[in-house]
RNA sequence: GGGAGCUUAGCUCAGCUGGUUCAGAGCAUCUGCCUUACAAGCAGAGGGUCGGGGGUUCGAAUCCCUCAGCUCCCACCA
């Protein structure tokens, strides 16, 4: 937090906590500054391999141009949840961060702020240009990651790495150089999606699909020598003039006069010809198609087929081009209106109806992408995709929910080739340099590649000069892809000691929107580069959305600003909040008041310190049984949690295991213990009561920890003198140990009963602060160890042990110990008659629906002897409820 | 068109291989309390025939079928 706010040396900062005044009311602002600071300026979250185990974390490289949005909060809470947990478990985390260039995004924010001064790219070299593009990234890159550090994020800094900086530029290089040189990687004329305002190819996964609301245009294709005409329904009409061929089914009945025939092409006047073929469906439009094999993927297939010629209309811009010699430099939907209107004036359109299709479009300019044959580096996939297919279903590689096993398959069993060029100047250049005659040459570097250009023509004199290198760079994901390695150089310097020791990584936190441009890539390239996966686990988040479901987004203006969140809440609050609402692979409805449900968790936290913070020591006082207790059930209690929560990481449920803990701290340790040792006002604690409670107070803040890492390290510095570098957060979180669950269930029943008590007083309207007394009828099912606390948790005089009731008292009974309150006024006998026979035909019901399924011999037979067991218990249980209660209306009647 | 998933209290969700300590949690709600850590609090309480229907079973929120509604992914019919 260096970046804004700083409150000096750490000494100063000690001191400064030590005299400030503890206030009623939790104020995160400045307390996180302070340890944040603390914690880098002890290079506490840095770590180097060493003998523990490793856990390592790379972080999804957010955009270096991006802003923190809630998305990130969501995403990095949980990885810094992982990762301060797993420092605790004693081993050596590790959670790298760093950026992605973001190639096409970046270049095309560049663009745009050139355009705002008036420079416009294509007047700028690409030397001018990167150099500006350089300039932007430092301005503006990597003010993510410290906005990062205002929500506590444990990243080792020093290890921050960028998708273009040079160790990360040669991996990449040198990867390509690899595949290409195994055959992986070629160069072909394929059909690509072009995006016309970016000017360059995209990836199938980058391109999103549309609903949109069109027209479907029906054209007469005169025959050849015919008045007669056929009618082809087009979405496209401006593509007439790469028509090269006309399609229909040959089972078309209405068509089989056309076989041989040519047809000639609206407006444009060509004769193209008519051919037949299986994939025209004979049921849309008119069942003739036209064939355009330059601008539609399956035009060029049946293109192919029959040898149609290939007629490319476009420029790169989406302008029409002068092959044609009509309509030049319009563009393409100025030329559909265009078209529309000329056909309709030469009496060549039948008709327009609307029609609603799913338009292409390019994930990043928004316009509609071009379907445009090109010529593309392409990247086999079949060989890569098999082993990381496989790691995933034999579960090497764990995906949390495991629903995203079915996404992952689909695609990598259908896997295609990969175009990983990019028209763009932002990113790796690709190391292709062709030569004079033809042909090219892949190479590392400059004086490789010379080296290689001459031995491939002969040609000893050959100079840089004569090559020219590729214009394209990759595709920003060809460098994230290789992320886990090339984080720890391990594709340059694959025996370096940090990759052998944080590789594989652990776990991997990311959306499931990009599933197959980053997470199945990088497994691929994990197989790939060191035979084995790149993590171990990895835990997909949903969508961040407010309370009406609607994603959260600029446009809407419904997504809180993170770090006006964070100033407000503080950060424990908006990290607390967010864990709250998420699961694994859900979306989830965030709202501002989950904020204040975390911050009024850290005010519980912070008051129950107060609390304990104010107490006075009386070292002559013994200790009394009602803290022996506390203490001792408390430590159960606590061990119960941590073993819950043991549970809940192990499937990635941190939300349910954050909720445990909540409630462990908010009722059994502010409610109930808290409230058990409490000395009475003015009195004193005794000294070893104190010390149990301050260790107790220390374990919670330590499971708390991971999840609050301010508060807790606040607390933790207060409660007992630290030393100049010790943290919470270099402690070990406590053993787990197994809970005396005959002391829980036995303490649950005390608590049962205070609840019933107070449930009578509230009842009565009888002041909390009048003291009562108790009588209990005693059975096996109490147990007056526990009368201490009964007393002290209600209010009570005494504790009677009686064998007689009481008919002029309120009655209760937990499990079927029945307990009485004697009270001075008058019963209302009536209503607690009928309260009691309420009860007792309840537990009737009750024995009745168990008597039949113990009488039923099929049950008898055929249940697990434990279930038939657990009945017989609760027969037994049922039978002496009903025989008290009917007791206690004896009395009363 | 193909595939996956969801439907449990007002809201957000837990409920694993079927057995009333499984009908739960948090929040919200209602009723009392400014009780000497905390009103950002304390104490008590109410609230669901587990989407509809059918089936398997001694027994189903939990398994099967079916209908309805919702969500997502893939493909992209011109």
């Amino acid at each position: 937090m260096s970046d804004e706010h700083s409150h000096g040396s750490p000494e100063q900062t000690i001191f400064y906590i030590f005299t400030m005044k503890l206030s009623d009311k939790y104020a995160p602002q400045e307390i996180e500054s302070k340890w944040y600071d603390y914690w880098i300026q002890h290079r506490m979250f840095h770590s180097e391999p060493d003998e523990r185990e490793p856990y390592t974390i790379v972080i999804p490289p957010p955009n270096v141009t991006g802003v923190l949005h809630m998305g990130h909060i969501l995403n990095n809470t949980i990885q810094d949840v992982l990762t301060r947990r797993a420092r605790m478990l004693g081993k050596n985390a590790c959670w790298v961060p760093g950026t992605d260039h973001a190639s096409i995004a970046t270049e095309a924010k560049v663009v745009a702020k050139l355009r705002a001064q008036g420079i416009e790219k294509t007047s700028l070299s690409r030397e001018e240009f990167l150099k500006y593009a350089w300039e932007w990234t430092e301005e503006h890159g990597g003010l993510i990651l410290k906005q990062l550090r205002h929500l506590g994020a444990s990243c080792d800094w020093d290890r921050t790495v960028f998708t273009l900086d040079e160790p990360r530029y040669e991996s990449v290089i040198k990867v390509f150089v690899d595949l290409y040189n195994k055959g992986m990687i070629y160069r072909g004329v394929r059909m690509v999606n072009w995006d016309p305002a970016a000017q360059t190819a995209l990836s199938d996964e980058e391109v999103i699909y549309k609903e949109s609301v069109g027209k479907l245009y029906y054209l007469r294709y005169m025959i050849e020598g015919s008045s007669d005409y056929v009618i082809v329904a087009t979405t496209r009409p401006e593509t007439i003039l790469g028509d090269t061929g006309l399609a229909v089914n040959p089972n078309d009945p209405r068509y089989v006069s056309l076989k041989g025939k040519n047809v000639i092409v609206p407006l444009v006047g060509r004769a193209i010809p008519v051919v037949f073929d299986d994939y025209v469906d004979v049921e849309f439009g008119t069942g003739a198609l036209k064939v355009t094999p330059a601008h539609d993927v399956n035009d060029y297939v049946i293109g192919e087929k029959f040898g149609l010629e290939v007629i490319d209309i476009f420029n790169d811009n989406g302008t029409v081009n002068g092959k044609v010699g009509m309509y030049e430099g319009m563009d393409r939907f100025e030329l559909r209106d265009k078209i529309e209107g000329d056909l309709a004036a030469a009496g060549l359109l039948e008709k327009v109806e609307s029609y609603t299709n799913n338009v292409g479009c390019s994930e990043r300019t928004g316009v509609p992408i071009e379907p445009k044959l090109s010529m593309q580096w392409w990247l086999k996939m079949e060989d890569l995709a098999r082993p990381a297919l496989e790691a995933v279903m034999n579960d090497d590689i764990r995906f949390f929910p495991a629903k995203f096993k079915n996404t992952y398959r689909h695609w990598m069993e259908n896997i295609k080739d990969w175009c990983i060029s990019r028209q763009l100047w932002w990113g790796q250049r690709i190391p292709a340099w062709y030569m004079p005659g033809g042909g090219y040459v892949v190479a590392e570097t400059e004086e490789k590649a010379l080296a290689a250009a001459r031995e491939k023509c002969g040609n000893p004199n050959l100079t840089l000069a004569d090559l020219r290198q590729d214009e394209d760079v990759l595709d920003t994901w060809f460098s994230s892809w290789l992320w886990p390695i090339s984080v720890f150089d391990g594709i340059r310097n694959p025996d370096n000691r940090d990759i052998n020791y944080y590789y594989p990584t652990n776990d991997l936190v990311t959306g499931p929107d990009i599933i197959f441009f980053w997470v199945a890539r990088m497994i691929m390239s994990g197989y790939q580069y060191r035979g084995d996966k790149p993590f171990g686990n990895v835990y997909f988040t949903g969508i961040v959305r407010d309370k009406l479901r609607r994603k959260m987004s600029k446009s809407l203006g419904n997504s809180p600003e993170p770090l006006e969140l964070i100033e407000k809440f503080g950060a424990d609050s908006v990290r607390t909040a967010m864990l709250l609402c998420t699961s694994a692979g859900n979306d989830l409805m965030f709202d501002e008041s989950l904020c204040e449900q975390g911050r009024n968790f850290g005010n519980k936290i912070w008051n129950a310190y107060r609390l304990v913070d104010s107490w006075k020591v009386d070292e002559t006082l013994p200790q009394n049984e009602a803290c022996r207790i506390a203490v001792e059930w408390f430590r159960n209690a606590m061990a119960q949690t941590r073993n819950a929560m043991e549970d809940d990481f192990v499937d990635y449920r941190i939300s349910e295991a954050l909720m445990q803990l909540y409630k462990l701290f908010w009722d059994d340790f502010s409610g109930w213990f808290l409230e058990m040792v409490k000395p009475p006002y003015g009195q004193c604690i005794d000294s070893k009561t104190l010390a149990q409670t301050k260790d107790i107070f220390e374990k919670l803040l330590q499971l708390l920890h991971p999840f609050m890492p301010f508060i807790t390290e606040e607390i933790w510095q207060h409660i007992a003198p630290r030393k100049d570098g010790e943290s919470i957060m270099l402690t070990l979180w406590p053993e787990v140990t197994a809970p005396d669950e005959k002391m829980l269930a036995e303490f649950a029943k005390v608590q049962e009963a205070v609840s019933q008590i107070r449930g009578v007083r509230k009842q009565r309207n009888i002041p909390n602060k009048e003291k009562l007394a108790l009588k209990v009828i005693a059975d096996e099912n109490f147990h007056p160890e526990y009368n201490d606390v009964l007393v002290k948790m209600g209010n009570l005089e005494s504790v009677e042990t009686v064998s007689e009731k009481d008919p002029a008292a309120a009655a209760f009974i937990v499990k079927t110990t029945q307990y009485f309150i004697p009270l001075e006024d008058n019963i209302d006998k009536e209503a607690e008659i009928a309260k009691l026979k309420e009860e007792l035909a309840y537990q009737q019901g009750f024995l009745r629906s168990v008597m039949g399924k113990l009488s039923n011999e099929r049950f008898m037979n055929g249940a697990p002897a434990k279930v038939v067991e657990n009945e017989k218990a609760k027969k037994a249980d049922a039978e002496a409820r009903i025989a008290s209660i009917e007791a206690r209306l004896s009395a009363l009647q």
